[in-house]
RNA sequence: GGAGAGAUGCUCGAGUGGCUGAAGAGGCACGCCUGGAAAGCGUGUGUGCGCCCAAAGCGUACCGGGGGUUCGAAUCCCCCUCUCUCCGCCA
């Protein structure tokens, strides 16, 4: 969420920026500053009422202490009046604060200005391409009738035992996916990332902190008995190690890694997009995950973006990186980069990550806050992103790497494949 | 799942109604001392909100969370959550 402090501040400001985002947020900021005029006032009230109540409480003991037991009497009195009105002010107090929160939870976060201008995914930008696009020719297969043919992935199984959306990967299927991970863990080791292995299933308060929760809730399975979730990305748990934390500066940025198991519903998804791998309610994905300062995180970001960049050109597979325009970009993101692999033989382009800076939009919900030399406690950058989600990429490795001799593995997955072609 | 114990600041830990935002110790930071270091000594060391913004200062709230009793609660009462120990089950 936005900071009660960026509104009350530059309220043009932010309706301006945030009309990239085509959210009209001129209402919602007006309350919100009415709201907070209330707030303000009850609680200036509120604590010269308290201060008073102390004050005469404190003098009730050494009253009594001297004896002055009528005067003691007095001061009962004045506290028990005080106290009523405090309770209203602590309501009034209380409840603009809440709607407050309420309103500023349905504020997006505001565009960099160098986002592109644009309403939908037609808009975006596309910042670089790069690897070429094979030519097939006429008989090229589809990633999902590969796997048939070769056995790595069953669909059909996975219905069986889970439902639609469920692959079981097989033999050199199932190696594929775990040199990915290795593979791709490895490059974020070796990029100065801290490997975590977190929990898959959070609870309701790490939801909350960044941003699942409460609006995304039906994209998440959740398990009703002991009111938990399923992740949908380790985002959620890594990010939220940080949730309640005062960082000291000199530890930043930090930088972690994770790879899990995503689980999404994806409600409302049918049809020829969701064919395959291209759309799935259990994947993996490696996920990096940066806190950093305001300063250094347009930095940070950029490294992100070439971290992923480079493990697109090791796996040699055709990709674009997209700038988002305001309108395709995420409720949470200041600025997103998305980035595309080229599906061969559906024609398509599929996205494989999505690299993002927060801003302070999501440590502001996380109170993830740091501190620096100036002893000043302050909120911090998030950023994450993919690097990456290994479905989509699995698509286009099989269907543009097809031969009449067997599917061609790319030199860096040798060493993690133990093989150069699947036959 | 059964029984018991507990939850206080960065950490340990004292604190059974007012003088406690919180003793003491450790850690950390700064300063003195030193050729340098250690030891020693001294000082400092939470967060949110408000008081026009910032600093200083002041006020207020916060001792797991919520409610209550009281003039006054970390301290008493109720509810919830979590953690630990023992037993049972178990990868």
């Amino acid at each position: 969420m936005l900071t009660l402090k960026v509104i009350t501040e530059n309220p043009d400001e932010v309706v301006r920026k945030l009309a990239k985002k085509h959210f009209d947020a001129k209402e919602a900021i007006a309350k919100v500053l009415e709201l907070d005029k209330v707030r303000r006032s009850s609680q200036a009230q509120l604590d010269a009422a308290l201060a008073e109540i102390n004050t005469l409480s404190k003098s009730v003991g050494s009253l009594m202490k001297e004896g002055k037991k009528d005067e003691a009497e007095v001061a009962k009195n004045k506290v028990a009046a005080l106290k009523e009105s405090t309770k209203t002010l602590q309501e009034s107090m209380d409840k603009s604060q809440e709607e407050i929160n309420s309103i500023l939870y349905t504020i997006p976060n505001m565009p960099y200005d160098d986002v592109p201008e644009g309403k939908t995914a037609e808009d975006n930008v596309v910042e670089k391409m790069g690897n070429d696009i094979p030519e097939l020719g006429e008989n090229a297969l589809p990633h999902w009738e590969l796997a048939k043919k070769y056995d790595l992935i069953d669909f059909e199984l996975g219905v069986k035992i889970s439902g639609a959306g469920f692959p079981v990967y097989k033999g050199y299927g199932a190696r594929l996916q775990r040199a990915l991970i290795n593979f791709f863990l490895d490059e974020a080791r070796n990029a100065g990332y801290l490997e975590i292995m977190p929990p898959t299933v959070v609870n309701q308060a790490s939801g909350y902190g960044t941003g699942q929760l409460p609006d995304k809730e039906g994209q998440m399975y959740h398990c009703e008995v002991d009111d938990l979730y399923l992740i949908p990305t380790a985002e959620v748990p890594v990010t939220n190690i940080y949730r309640d934390v005062i960082l000291d500066e000199k530890d930043l940025p930090i930088k972690n890694c994770a790879y899990t198991q995503c689980f999404r519903r994806e409600a409302g998804s049918y049809g020829k997009d969701v064919r395959g791998l291209n759309r799935l309610h259990e994947f993996s994905k490696i996920e990096i995950v940066r806190i950093d300062t305001p300063e250094h995180s347009k930095e940070s970001h950029k490294e992100m973006l070439n971290h992923v960049e480079g493990l697109l050109k090791k796996l040699e597979l055709p990709y674009r990186i997209l700038h988002l325009c305001g309108g395709d970009m995420s409720f949470t993101a200041a600025t997103c980069y998305d980035f595309e692999v080229f599906s061969a033989a559906q024609k398509r382009w599929l996205e494989v990550s999505s690299v993002s800076n927060f801003d302070t939009y999501q440590a502001n919900r996380l109170k993830c806050r740091y501190k620096g030399a100036d002893k000043k406690t302050q909120l911090c950058h998030t950023l994450n992103g993919s690097a990456l989600a290994l479905p989509r990429i699995v698509a286009a490795l099989l269907e543009n790497n097809q031969t009449p001799e067997g599917i061609k593995i790319p030199k860096a997955l040798v060493p993690y494949m133990g093989c150069d072609i699947i036959k």
